[in-house]
DNA sequence: CCGCCCACGC
DNA sequence: GACGTACGTGGGCGGA
């Protein structure tokens, strides 16, 4: 987008015009008013139509045809507008000087906005407001407390304090240096490439003195159970490190690798690195595995800060201020042309690999005492940083799939959908929608005037999901139930069907998923490549897909167990409510017991409608839904969703009470925190914006119980896959899907580790106020069987 | 290439 | 009167 800056605008153009006719128009009236500096779309459009029709008279008399004309421009301004009126607050707020009399800024007050901007980590609005000169500053204060940024009032006194310690964390002279980046050009280092019998000895002896090695590898690819290994770096020391380089023939690597080998079978030793997972997995299809401790960085700065930024780059920039090499200039820029680091020289790739060890070891010395300070020792030391090794080999494992039945299943889903087209094609009035969806969306609403009040998505489309196309059906349109099952076969068969057999290694014939265990704000774990924890189950026909995960081979047996109602127990154990912690006890179904309460009934008198309904609510509280959407969901009134509500509180006491502690120790606190001590920081939970805040109360009270329940799931992970290691058994844990965990099983083991996986899911973390957790498991030759 | 919408899971 | 249920991944589309 080119910006035309305001002297430009002011020049041309009186800018009361501009700013009218930007106002008049719906532009970025904000912008002008308040932050009369920057120059967006808004004064560009304005300037230009003052300069296509002449004068203000005739832009205005032309105004609603304009306005049609914009569209999407005058949505997109008023985002803008609305950005920049919080910049301006944030800026004011500093003294930024600018000329009172005619209201705009001739001359930024370029280092008072450099530190505000690094200080925030506003990368690309600094750099379109300074360019290039612009940089990022180091920050070296603990996060999670910092600014608000958006829709909240900064309150001066905070806001400067914060802004000023930021900035004087670096010295003045160091400012300059900082903001122009430290890297490998202006630091001074030692990284030295490592090859040949002597000089591996040596390095390995050097290394041998430390108990804490720094490590990272080099590979030809991201998918580490396909990736040959490039080479390894080490460090001990900051600005200290070595890379040994791997050649492409494996028995040569191996005997490289068998150098390090009185290292990597030392158990005192602790490994350093970012994303250990990786390396580990990598090295595993060596044959090589690493039996000391581990201190991975990336899960360190997870559990200090979850929602932030965890790239090598933005952390190295953000915790030492120092700008690493591009690993695109090594391998060229992400697309086809990308090479690998296979055939990068050995002088760049020796630099980029050290450099990375380097940051990474120093990244270690800053987190350390971070996790102390910020009380996330706990959760690092005993959840996250021991999953490393239980997750790498479940990825290692991976699951077989029945490539056969997903192809046969492709062809019947794609008949189907055919079929389903068909039906459009044969009715005459509906061959206009064939191609797309948007047709069909188009055909539904202007066409036919079914739904003149239909809703529109932000950006003017109109809404089409189930929920929408459902209340459609229900009027008796036909055509809509066809969408809706084409929708489904379509999805079912891009999604799931004709992905998954890509996926399968070609050196394992199974699928290995890549776990995130640094993606998830509330600590839950992700999934991808293929994303396993998103299968369908819902509807018969996606169902059917489960039948295509199926165990090794005839001897072994998929198992899945998994936690009953593990949310709900939570809430009940942390908000104490002495009626839900005793329906748990007494062990009746949760939502039936819900419901005669609510309803004033015995639990035998209460119906499938009021136990569906109360079932509606148990969930709705987790998430912190209001009456509102439990009347939408549930397709009843407001008021008797309102009413079922107050019941629920009034049963539920506890609950209530819950919300409003938890509520309140964020705004104290400015965070929330798990049983284990996982810490969310809700940086929005005292804006005066009411969207915004709403937002973060809501988060309160459900990061709370998701993370629970994923820290427990975490922990029993560990202890089953410990006790399975200790019985020496053949059977492996393979997928965890949040509070279920998939076995593949050897037959004759079943017996011995049926209790076993269920006794230490059930004691892996004891939940307070005596609320039993409860785990079950079934057993069968594919997925749906196990379920 | 990226943002949006939709749809799948827990 | 706003806005209206948490956390994810991925495919298809449309516009820059």
């Amino acid at each position: 987008m080119e910006i035309l800056g305001p002297e430009e605008v002011c020049a041309k153009w009186n800018i009361k015009e501009v700013s009218q006719v930007v106002d008049i128009l719906g532009l970025m009236g904000d912008a002008v008013d308040n932050i009369p500096g920057i120059a967006g779309v808004g004064e560009k459009t304005a300037a230009k139509l003052l300069a296509q029709y002449g004068t203000l008279e005739n832009v205005l008399a032309d105004a609603d045809n304009i306005k049609g004309a914009l569209g999407e421009k005058v949505r997109k301004g008023r985002e803008d507008a609305i950005l920049s009126k919080k910049l301006a607050t944030i800026i004011t707020n500093v003294p930024v000087e600018f000329h009172e009399e005619d209201f705009r800024i001739k001359e930024w007050n370029k280092e008072k906005l450099k530190e505000v901007f690094s200080a925030l980590e506003f990368k690309t609005i600094g750099k379109r407001l300074l360019g290039d000169d612009f940089a990022p500053a180091a920050v070296v204060a603990p996060v999670g407390v910092q600014t608000d940024l958006f829709g909240n009032i900064i309150e001066p006194e905070p806001a400067k304090t914060t802004i000023s310690k930021t900035t004087s964390a670096v010295s003045s002279e160091e400012t300059e240096s900082v903001f122009a980046g430290k890297n490998i050009q202006n630091t001074p280092h030692q990284y030295e490439a490592v090859v040949g019998d002597i000089a591996l000895n040596s390095l390995v002896t050097v290394l041998k003195s430390s108990k804490e090695i720094c490590l990272d590898t080099e590979t030809t690819g991201i998918d580490a159970n396909t990736a040959e290994l490039v080479g390894l770096s080490f460090s001990i020391k900051p600005a200290v490190a070595y890379y040994v380089p791997c050649p492409a023939n494996r028995e040569e690597t191996l005997a490289i690798l068998a150098y390090f080998s009185p290292l990597f079978n030392d158990a005192s030793i602790t490994w350093v690195g970012q994303n250990l997972k990786y390396d580990m997995l990598v090295l595993k299809w060596y044959g090589v595995e690493l039996a000391g401790n581990l201190f991975d960085t990336m899960l360190a700065h997870y559990v200090i800060e979850p929602d932030g930024k965890r790239s090598m780059d933005a952390l190295a920039e953000k915790y030492l201020g120092y700008v690493p090499v591009a690993i695109e200039e090594l391998i060229g820029k992400k697309g086809k042309s990308q090479g690998t680091m296979r055939d990068v020289e050995l002088d760049k790739i020796k630099d980029y690999a050290a450099e990375d060890a380097d940051i990474a070891l120093q990244l270690k010395h800053v987190f350390a005492p971070m996790l102390a300070e910020l009380e996330v020792e706990k959760v690092f030391n005993e959840v996250e940083n021991p999953l490393v090794k239980v997750l790498m080999e479940m990825e290692y494992e991976g699951i077989r799939v029945d490539e056969a039945f997903l192809h046969e299943y492709s062809k019947e889903l794609e008949l189907e959908a055919k079929k389903r087209k068909r039906v459009f094609i044969n009715k005459p009035v509906y061959a206009s929608i064939l191609h797309l969806q948007n047709n069909w969306e188009k055909f539904l609403f202007d066409k036919l005037k079914l739904d003149p009040s239909a809703k529109k998505t932000k950006t003017g489309q109109y809404q089409t999901g189930e929920d929408v196309l459902l209340k459609l059906a229900a009027r008796g349109i036909g055509i809509v139930d066809d969408i809706l099952t084409f929708r489904e076969l379509t999805k079912l068969k891009s999604t799931y069907v004709d992905a998954l057999p890509v996926l399968i290694n070609p050196k394992t014939n199974r699928v290995h998923t890549t776990y995130g265990q640094a993606v998830a704000v509330t600590g839950r774990l992700a999934s991808n490549n293929p994303n396993l924890q998103n299968i369908p189950v819902r509807t018969d026909r996606g169902r059917e897909i489960r039948k295509a995960f199926i165990p090794r081979d005839k001897d072994h047996i998929l198992i899945s167990a998994d936690y009953s109602q593990i949310e709900l127990r939570i809430v009940a154990a942390i908000s104490g409510d002495q009626n839900m912690c005793d329906a748990f006890k007494r062990g009746t179904d949760i939502h039936t017991a819900t419901a005669a309460r609510v309803y004033n009934v015995e639990e035998s008198e209460v119906t499938k409608e009021m136990r569906y309904k109360a079932k509606s609510v148990n969930f709705g509280i987790i998430y912190g839904q209001g009456a509102f959407g439990l009347a939408d969901n549930l397709g009843i009134t407001r008021t008797e969703a309102k009413e079922i509500i107050d019941n629920y509180k009034k049963q539920f006491p506890g609950i209530q009470e819950y919300m409003d502690t938890t509520i309140n120790f964020a705004r104290e606190h400015g965070y929330v925190q798990t049983l284990m001590g996982r810490k969310r920081w809700l940086r929005d939970i005292n804006s005066a914006n009411f969207t915004v805040r709403g937002f973060a109360e809501r988060n309160a009270i459900n990061s709370p119980i998701q993370g629970t329940a994923a820290d427990m799931i975490k922990l029993a992970m560990q202890k089953v896959f410990a006790a399975m290691r200790r019985e020496k058994m053949k059977s492996r844990m393979i997928l965890q899907v949040h509070d279920e965990l998939v076995f593949d099983a050897l037959r004759s083991e079943v017996n011995e580790l049926r209790p076993l996986i269920l006794e230490n899911m059930q004691t892996a973390m004891p939940l307070p106020n005596d609320v039993p957790v409860i785990a079950e498991c079934g057993e069968g030759e594919n997925w749906l069987q196990a379920h």
